[in-house]
DNA sequence: GCGACAG
DNA sequence: ATCTTGTCGC
């Protein structure tokens, strides 16, 4: 794989472009036994990110085990190429996972893009998974505001009117999550699979225990490596 | 030129 | 993303 820390942003662009034909939007077929969230966390102005997967049973969500690695970034944040600062930890947390989920949530969008190709979708292409793109904020697109019940959601479209995702009301009177397929699932089937992984808090089970895990390796609780225990 | 801008 | 105490609303 090419090395992402010594690329420039118009080589990422081109990059980008050329996933892009690769990203398959297509209805999910087959049950779902196992989900996981994936997540990053690092400490500011440093060079080194924490990386990590939490692997849950579905529907019941109960956490099986978690995959921490730790690793050195130099491809910076910018808008629209979160992927190339973030997908190579990633990718290392991943082949440490023992059991691969039939779906996995990435924190961070899908086809909900400039190019179509957010973090969800790029990673879904280069290990041939489904994954679904759940955002907090907003990257590219239009919306109107969802209903203020848990449930409720308005579509995000781009400004042709195609819709990229959805935007969802996953508690009462909270701010909305954005949810867009990453890869191998579609816009419907997206925010059906995500629905049913939230629970008592905003953010999805596994995007919520993929954020405490990485935060807690981050901090020295959690030891890097596959684990069982939590 | 101006506003927007995942983590 | 991370750093942070109290504070407002349900």
């Amino acid at each position: 794989m090419i090395n992402y820390n010594e690329l420039t942003v118009p080589e990422a662009t081109l990059i980008q472009k050329e996933l892009r034909s690769q990203v398959l939007i297509t209805p999910f077929k087959g049950a779902i036994h196992y989900i996981a969230g994936a997540d990053i966390s690092f400490n500011k102005f440093s060079t080194t990110v924490y990386a990590g997967i939490v692997l849950l049973r579905f529907p019941e969500l109960t956490p099986v085990g978690y995959s921490l690695v730790k690793k050195e970034v130099l491809f910076p944040y910018v808008p629209g190429f979160l992927a190339f600062r973030e997908v190579p930890a990633l990718l290392n947390a991943w082949e440490q996972l023992p059991i691969k989920p039939d779906v996995l949530i990435v924190d961070g969008h899908g086809i909900a893009h400039p190019r179509r190709m957010g973090i969800a979708s790029h990673f879904g292409v280069l290990t041939n998974q489904p994954t679904i793109g759940s955002a907090k904020k907003k990257l590219f697109g239009n919306y109107e505001e969802p209903g203020p019940n848990r449930g409720d959601y308005t579509p995000l479209t781009d400004k042709q009117g195609e819709i990229m995702g959805n935007v969802l009301r996953s508690k009462d009177k909270v701010k909305p999550i954005f949810v867009s397929p990453g890869h191998l699932t579609d816009v419907a089937g997206s925010l059906h699979t995500l629905m049913q992984c939230v629970g008592r808090y905003r953010l999805p089970e596994p995007t919520r225990l993929a954020h405490n895990a990485v935060n807690q390796f981050r901090l020295g609780t959690l030891p890097e490596g596959w684990s069982e225990s939590f």
